[in-house]
DNA sequence: TTAATAAATGCAAGCGCTTACATTAAATTA
DNA sequence: TAATTTAATGTAAGCGCTTGCATTTATTAA
């Protein structure tokens, strides 16, 4: 037992130095290293460089577990993501990540794979790793999910969404205005035979605004799109070719779908290639978010511009901000644009 | 300050309730709360269901960090990709984290942005979390973050690359095979005249081996690729068109382009397009990783397909083994493989 | 030069857990 | 039923830091 006492400390402490290795060597003691950190300049310049020389000499580099424990502060931020194989969030959270690092926080990342139930999993794992701040995707979620958020009263947004009748804060897209701003094109375009391609809408809000923006404008105009030509598919390009090919047999006099995602609009493009249809001419085709491939498809995707990390790096200002302040996170409505590129033209009779 | 005392920790009992809040309401003491969690059996059906009811009704989270310090282990693996933008590295990190989630552990990641200065900073960063594990993208580093890692002895591997001539467990494909691979390809279709495409190769392991690699091959059959036709290029098709471009004018002969990854071939397609070439019969090229987009393009690229999930799970797998066993992290090599669509065709003279 | 003030540092008590070790309660055996 | 073994729980000492307060040391004022 004693040589387990001897052995374990002295391994420790050579794989993990400690701020007392640190204070030892530059002799002063630990709460000095710590204000080294904390507060440099409360140091004297001659102390300060012995600290700093052990640190070097150590390798040392301080424990954020212990600091957060004995600070009851934490520099980590969450967020849970549906998925990061979307390209979407993906560059969200690479520009939010990239902001908050500059300001030395870390953030943690999980993925719930767009299931709720997950969702309220990776919530807990990110609360018990002691996150100061949480971003969450949408509006849709488990009551559970929302009460141990609150309860925790931790400063938090909801993204990628914003919505008017919710009251949480949202630092993200109006996608009811896109969804129907981009039916207002084809419309204007004088297309009358629609076919909407969605993601799964269940539990996605974004994915159900988009389709209900489009689908009230259209209605405001006289234009119905009955609800068998309103598909729902996978968040893949095979799905999306298949969803196509429904909807063309179902009606094969639709002159232009609306996709709620470029993802899906890639697919249909694809798949109308196959069917030897040429885009627009044939078919007009719009996509929903502008990802960096909307512009390499040929033709070109007409789409809805979102400006994804601008809004991941938004979120990252509101959120610290409450966090330092202790007060509300702010929303914050970012703006969209239509791109106008190739996939969507003129309706032309006698398709 | 009285007030204050009393205060702080009221308002911390209501925000954060402890293993003591728990272990007071189920009537028992802190050890026994810590051993419901990690050694449920040792502990009375009854006191066991008191605990759970308590932690239910407090709305309970254990503090990660605090149990860190106190076990001196910590359930957290962490990751420093180059980006999250890129669908390879996403694809990866998202396998990584599903397969450690369901191990209870979390993944904690972060990006360099393919700069080593920046990776030494989000290793000591993730080092400073205390990860018990460490994934790396690629062999090519500063001397100080191996020094650092390697000071510390935490388990680790580098990933997304194979080499002979590394010493370090890693986890990944043979780029170099790779490249020679679809080189033969090339060759074997009649190509004499080949442009090279690549990433930018300085402190890129991964784009240099797959470069060189196909250098190699062309250079065993007496094809020798001039400097001059090998151009880099950010990772986006843009600059891939761009590129491209000048390919083009330089020798407007060129029947093939290899594409070290599978953006640049995207852009390289689209430029192609542009000039009014058509892919393959003017211009064959081809592309390296096989990400989603590869089937959507049209033609759909030819490509090597490169098994990221599968990798990323392979690489959990390995380290979890190495951090249970405490031994070193096997290395595997991920097999790779040629899919033929339609962007690569015959040489047809008179090009 | 000395007292008064300010700046720099040290002391020590935690933060919320884990875990040897000690203690107590239950189960088994004789 | 008492003695013994075994299972369940409690006690308390940390883990590596921060931070209020006390103490020491430098600086300034008188």
């Amino acid at each position: 037992m004693p040589t387990n006492k001897i052995n374990k400390p002295d391994l420790n402490q050579r794989l993990r130095p400690t701020a007392s290795d640190v204070a030892k060597l530059a002799g002063v003691s630990t709460a000095t290293v710590s204000r080294y950190f904390s507060d440099p300049d409360r140091i004297r310049k001659t102390t300060a460089s012995r600290i700093s020389n052990a640190i070097e000499s150590l390798n040392y580099v301080p424990d954020m577990n212990a600091k957060a424990l004995a600070s009851r502060r934490n520099d980590v931020v969450g967020m849970v993501v549906p998925t990061l194989e979307n390209a979407i969030f993906a560059e969200g959270v690479e520009a939010l990540q990239a902001w908050l690092n500059k300001r030395n926080i870390t953030l943690l990342v999980a993925s719930s794979g767009y299931n709720p139930y997950n969702e309220y999993h990776q919530v807990q794992r990110l609360i018990s790793h002691g996150v100061s701040g949480l971003v969450l995707i949408g509006t849709a979620r488990l009551g559970k999910t929302q009460r141990l958020i609150k309860s925790r009263n931790i400063p938090y947004c909801l993204s990628w969404c914003f919505r008017d009748d919710c009251d949480d804060p949202q630092i993200g897209f109006d996608n009811y205005s896109a969804g129907a701003a981009m039916a207002q094109e084809i419309i204007d375009l004088g297309h009358k035979k629609i076919g909407i391609l969605s993601g799964i809408r269940d539990w996605n809000d974004r994915a159900t605004d988009r389709v209900q923006g489009a689908l009230d404008r259209f209605e405001s105009v006289g234009l119905s799109v009955p609800p068998e030509l309103i598909l729902e598919s996978q968040y893949n390009h095979l799905a999306a070719g298949r969803s196509l090919a429904s909807l063309l047999s179902i009606n094969p006099d639709l002159s232009c779908i609306f996709c709620a995602n470029d993802v899906l609009a890639a697919g249909a493009i694809k798949e109308a290639h196959k069917m030897n249809k040429v885009v627009p001419r044939d078919l007009s085709i719009t996509g929903f978010d502008d990802i960096a491939m909307a512009q390499i498809l040929t033709p070109a995707l007409t789409t809805v511009r979102l400006r994804h990390k601008f809004m991941g790096e938004v979120a990252g200002e509101c959120l610290l901000e409450a966090i330092e302040s202790s007060g509300p996170v702010k929303s914050v409505n970012i703006p969209f644009s239509i791109v106008k590129r190739e996939s969507l033209g003129p309706f032309v009779s006698g398709q």
